[in-house]
DNA sequence: ATGGTAGAGTGTCTA
């Protein structure tokens, strides 16, 4: 086995932010980068520098909300968009499409951005719960492999994933039924294998851009990797690479990089 | 309850 360093990435538009991937891509030297919201169609992206850098691409999506990406530079094998089973939403599950999976360097990877889910009381909620119910199901068909399954998962899996659970807790992302959708993997032998190298109090992912929320350390930790219990077993190493949110022009997201052996 | 900011693309919608 060969050591890979992955990385995820709610980027929040890839074509305003070309550049900050490609300074990504080289600072951390990053293997594998999953991208989630690339907001795109494939034929509206400018990936010559990434594709100068040694790397292949792969898109999902075509509308301006959402779309996903696997960026590699140790293969990208057996590309699925969408993974069996996803329902799908609006006009066509490739409108909506929230997950690209494929083989990179001998690892399963899938990028995936699970709805938002915009209210407890809104159909979006509910698709929410039912994407993530078939995601479960795919993903047990899976965990006998080495399987990396990352990205935005817009759920604050327990309360101090949240800077202030009382301003949220009639919001999505920390309802009961959104937890236990997220704690089903875990249960199943999926790993979040960044929280353990991500220690302590008030670390989160996400950083709404109202109210100079990062400035101010009020996130939320919904950005995860989950590893199957093979891929876990090779975790060397995990970070947020905090400073990335920094500054003008940031996502409103930062990117989580983890290293296997 | 509302609004605050940002990105898609000109109408609002989504997060």
């Amino acid at each position: 086995m060969v050591s890979v360093r992955i990385a995820t990435w709610n980027v929040n538009s890839l074509r305003s932010r070309i550049d900050r991937v490609e300074a990504l891509l080289d600072r951390h030297e990053i293997d594998v980068l999953a991208l989630q919201e690339t907001k795109a169609r494939a034929d509206q992206l400018p990936l010559m520098g990434i594709e100068a850098r040694g790397y292949e691409v792969a898109v999902a999506g075509v509308n301006q909300w959402n779309g996903v990406a696997l960026i590699s530079r140790v293969g990208l094998e057996d590309v699925e968009t969408g993974f069996p089973g996803q329902p799908g939403w609006g006009e066509s599950a490739e409108a909506e499409s929230r997950a690209i999976g494929a083989t990179c360097g001998g690892v399963r990877v899938w990028s995936l951005y699970v709805p938002n889910g915009r209210k407890p009381d809104d159909p979006h909620y509910v698709y929410k719960l039912d994407w993530l119910a078939r995601l479960r199901e795919a993903a047990l068909g899976w965990r006998d492999r080495d399987v990396a399954l990352v990205g935005d998962w817009n759920i604050a899996p327990t309360d101090e994933d949240v800077f202030d659970i009382a301003q949220f807790a009639k919001s999505t992302h920390v309802t009961a039924p959104e937890r236990a959708a997220f704690q089903a993997f875990l249960d199943d032998g999926y790993v979040d294998v960044v929280r353990p190298h991500a220690p302590g109090p008030e670390v989160y992912t996400y950083w709404d851009y109202y109210r100079q929320r990062y400035e101010r350390n009020r996130g939320m930790r919904i950005d995860f990797v989950l590893g199957s219990p093979s891929l876990a077993a090779r975790v060397t190493g995990a970070f947020i690479d905090r400073e990335e949110r920094a500054g003008t022009g940031a996502s409103d997201h930062a990117p989580v990089v983890v290293d296997l052996a």
